[in-house]
DNA sequence: ATGTGCTATGTTACATTATAACAACCGCTA
DNA sequence: TAGCGGTTGTTATAATGTAACATAGCACAT
């Protein structure tokens, strides 16, 4: 059972957070060691208030919860962290809503294709190999070279539709 | 032969753009006709801005891009127009560069898919009914109803790799 | 043709998101 | 312990987008 099987599974529905939140950091932990990057107090911080979030949350909420706890609330503070942990896939931006959401198997680089519901704001990421299938032969017809896939489609999450 | 058959097979190559820009508006103005939804000056010289230019242009390019030309030169008066044209479908936004282009198929309601080349900037809008299938296929897995789809893919287009 | 109501536009102010540039600091290692 | 590279602090500003209210224009009924 990998980590994307997993929050695919438990994303949307009631599950023990806690343990995602600790297991996501002690795994950052792990690759930043690997790659000889620093995962500093500041960068370790953001991952976890990222995770702990059950929505993707923006730089300015982000950078106040900061403040909060007595950390450096200037903007590049938030920036460079997000920067850092988007640089190490540790975590994905959401172009189309400006936020930012752990990623969900960051050992596995890999591009975020994101289910997000308009009414609960929960993402849901996606392990959709069919889907990069599709895009990578497209791709090829168009002697295109993909780089970076930003996929996100919002829409009304299981839960969302039947309590409406 | 659809317009946008044929816009997949000329966005990255040469081609009678001027022929594109008339067509496209052409197309534009029927469609409001029937909607009963006005194509006013802004909006008809804004949906023409976006035609002409080769690369998708951010709000405030076409703002100053109007402003030359008299218009009315505060940020509303740009985003009113986008926002019409983006109700009508006749343009689509590109939330991962913050930046907006021509829809090449506005008559048949539809989503989004771009090939965005990180080299000479231009977009490509795919048809591509593989993608959407796998993507509902998915949603329904997850029991999630798909309102609106932000699929953007940077890479290389084939000219510019192999100018490169 | 004139009033009436709806839509569109003008205008001012401001909110939100993001970056540039340079100084100070910190941890490692030669 | 001096120096180097990466990290953070700080100030300022750029870029993107919206709120709110006033004015103008068009379209239809009278």
């Amino acid at each position: 059972m990998t980590a994307t099987a997993s929050s695919i599974s438990t994303a949307f529905s009631q599950h023990d957070h806690n343990h995602c939140i600790k297991s996501a950091i002690t795994q950052a932990q792990n690759l930043c060691k690997e790659r000889g990057v620093r995962l500093t107090r500041v960068r370790q911080r953001v991952l976890e208030l990222v995770w702990q979030s059950h929505q993707p949350l923006g730089a300015y909420t982000l950078l106040s919860l900061l403040a909060e706890e007595g950390f450096n609330s200037a903007p590049p503070t938030i920036y460079r962290a997000l920067e850092f942990l988007q640089n190490e896939g540790l975590i994905h931006k959401l172009a189309s809503v400006n936020a930012y959401t752990g990623c969900s198997n960051p050992g596995n680089p890999h591009e975020g294709h994101f289910f997000l519901c308009l009414s609960c704001n929960q993402a849901l990421e996606l392990d959709t190999s069919t889907l990069q299938n599709s895009l990578q032969n497209s791709a090829e017809n168009h002697g295109f070279a993909i780089a970076q896939q930003t996929i996100e489609i919002t829409g009304y999450c299981a839960q969302c539709q039947q309590s409406a």
